[in-house]
DNA sequence: TAGCCCGGTTGGATCGATCAAATCCTGAGG
DNA sequence: CCTCAGGATTTGATCGATCCAACCGGGCTA
């Protein structure tokens, strides 16, 4: 209560005896000030407790040390959970630069376009980072067009399903790799005596789902223990959702005898751990086909589901410095190559007792 | 591209033909412009799209128009989607009111206040948002000290686990009723027919704990159901998580014969129900205990598990509601009454699968 | 000794908005 | 015709920091 008043840069040179100017630059460029002269100011600012006017100094710089993130649309399903251990991260990274993180939500892109023009034009963000990129993204392009440094956590897609290569989608952006994700999971299951593994994913015209579903694909088709023809009858696409996921995986051992399932969530891995309990246990045969999530959710470890887990913290880590890189170096500066500002991270499976069991049916 | 450089007050003020002064009072107090000149101002706002400089205002003004809310650190169990949700609520009700939200992380509470002190030195964030309000908690002292604006979403606790009436505590806050939400449930269970039903619960010094254990408590004293004496042994305390809900579960089967459990977390409902089936499965009765859980988060949903609902979107428009109330509002103006600025909410009850079937084991 | 360079320091202008007070208008009243 | 009240508008100062150009004193060269 005895706050008597903000101490200003004024306040800090009177006490030091030198001029303001002197004050901020014992802060900003203390090369510039003598030694002594340092010492000096950086005592009457440990003194009066001075902490420079956040508004004041962006006014002047124009750069608010701040970078805006979208929270998505109240993610309901079970991997809503992803994006909240990466905005977890990417908030400490930030604070640990320097940096903080602001919050807005948008019903759709355009929505969230407007958002980011709102924030830019009030100078309130230097940066924005973007989660769910997805085909023919509009704010990409939108971001790029008005100069606002922007690194996406998602690749790039293109309309027909493939990356975007195109010169407007050179952005710099960091992802994780799920296609290795389900080939690790496939390998796995492999290892355990696994021939027959399924795949449970999410219809076609979703490009992280198609990205997953390729690597489950190529696996098997390197592993040769299915002949190729059937491939096809031992996947299913369903929306995403542990309901879904059970009916899927019903029907699969109903039609194509599989001794294991990779899934393309721990939403639908969920639905199909339960499947197949109950059709172990109608069988009475007592050997669980085995599981494999992705994401690596809190409920995975809570029902001991193995899971696919995404590097989440790197990732974050990752999209901030590729963010402050641009942000810093400024556009003039020499830009890194594009190789080095586009992160394609290696996702690592977490084994759990849903895919323990050394035994598959026969 | 082809941005030609930011719009400011002056140079709207040049294309409408009036002072700087005058468009200023025609987009904060229109009432103050004649109206012809007021058309004329707004359309050479709306023309150039100009914006006002967050930094600038809030540097005359000393209102940023953000408020800081603390991301608890990594929290792994699956509750941690109750604070997710609670943050996209507040997001987008901030936004519909002008506001931001900024985030920032701290491992502990010295952490933490080392933050708002910085936040709020910098006169960054015009208030705080707290959430997990423990016993003799710092952070609010700290906060009422350097009087910075406030709401809680928790209770105040007192170190003895009663609620903080001191004149310290009379901060405004915002909490859901758990001994409500427990106590609906147990009538729930009651009104399907149950009479012995357990409580698995944290072990005592949780604050939250004891007031979800309370509702339980009370409601099986009203109904009477179970002899006074018996009550102890009808639940149990147990760190929160799958394994250890599983474990007191089945302990709790084995010593007390429930036919149903209310619990405190949907992570300890989720070990409870697979202890019931298990074993249900393995006497063969078929009848399976009823499971209620506790903040219906996405997993319930995924389960079917009946949970007790917190009205999470309320609560963060209330908390909201009472912070901006003492920004605009201001400490001279007449203080709302300290009822008004003590809001307890009643959780509901989703009922799902878990709890449906009317038959509970004779 | 005058002139120049240079590290260290200083005063003043500036960023873009709001606040406070002065000024301009306009119509009513004397 | 002049005064005056009152609203509408403008002028000038201000918030707190950084940028810029000028300044100062000493060491060096010529």
């Amino acid at each position: 209560m005895v706050e008597d008043r903000r101490p200003t840069l004024q306040t800090v040179a009177a006490r030091a005896a030198v001029s303001k100017q002197t004050v901020s630059n014992a802060l900003n460029s203390p090369h510039l000030v003598r030694p002594d002269t340092l010492d000096r100011v950086l005592g009457a600012v440990a003194e009066l407790g001075y902490r420079p006017h956040a508004a004041a100094r962006q006014l002047r710089t124009s750069r608010s040390h701040v970078v805006a993130l979208r929270l998505e649309p109240t993610a309901d399903g079970i991997s809503g959970a992803v994006l909240d251990r990466f905005l977890h991260a990417l908030t400490e990274q930030a604070q640990l630069r320097g940096y903080r993180v602001m919050l807005f939500t948008a019903r759709d892109d355009a929505a969230e376009i407007a958002q980011y023009g709102e924030l830019v034009d009030e100078l309130r963000v230097d940066g924005v980072v973007l989660t769910s990129t997805h085909r023919g993204d509009p704010r990409t392009h939108w971001l790029a067009e008005h100069g606002v440094p922007f690194v996406t956590f998602g690749r790039p897609w293109r309309p027909d399903g493939g990356m975007d290569l195109s010169p407007a989608a050179a952005h710099a952006w960091v992802d994780v790799d799920g296609a290795t994700g389900t080939r690790a999971a496939v390998e796995h299951l492999l290892a355990l005596g696994h021939r027959r593994i399924a795949y449970v994913g999410w219809p076609a015209g979703s490009d992280t789902g198609e990205d997953r579903r390729g690597g489950w694909v190529r696996a098997m088709l390197a592993a040769g223990t299915v002949p190729d023809g059937e491939l096809e009858s031992l996947w299913l696409g369903v929306p995403d959702g542990a309901g879904a996921g059970a009916e899927a995986a019903e029907h699969l051992l109903a039609t194509a005898a599989p001794t294991a399932f990779v899934c393309a969530s721990d939403s639908l891995a969920l639905g199909a751990l339960a499947a197949a309990r109950s059709t172990a246990d109608a069988a009475r045969s007592g050997v669980l086909p085995a599981v494999v999530g992705f994401d690596d959710t809190p409920v995975a470890r809570a029902v001991g589901l193995t899971s696919v887990a995404q590097p989440l913290t790197e990732a974050a880590d990752r999209v901030l410095g590729l963010l402050l890189g641009q942000l810093t170096g400024g556009s003039t500066g020499p830009d890194l190559d594009i190789a080095d500002r586009q992160v394609l991270l290696c996702p690592n499976l977490v084994v759990r007792a849903s895919s323990a069991h050394r035994t598959p049916p026969p």
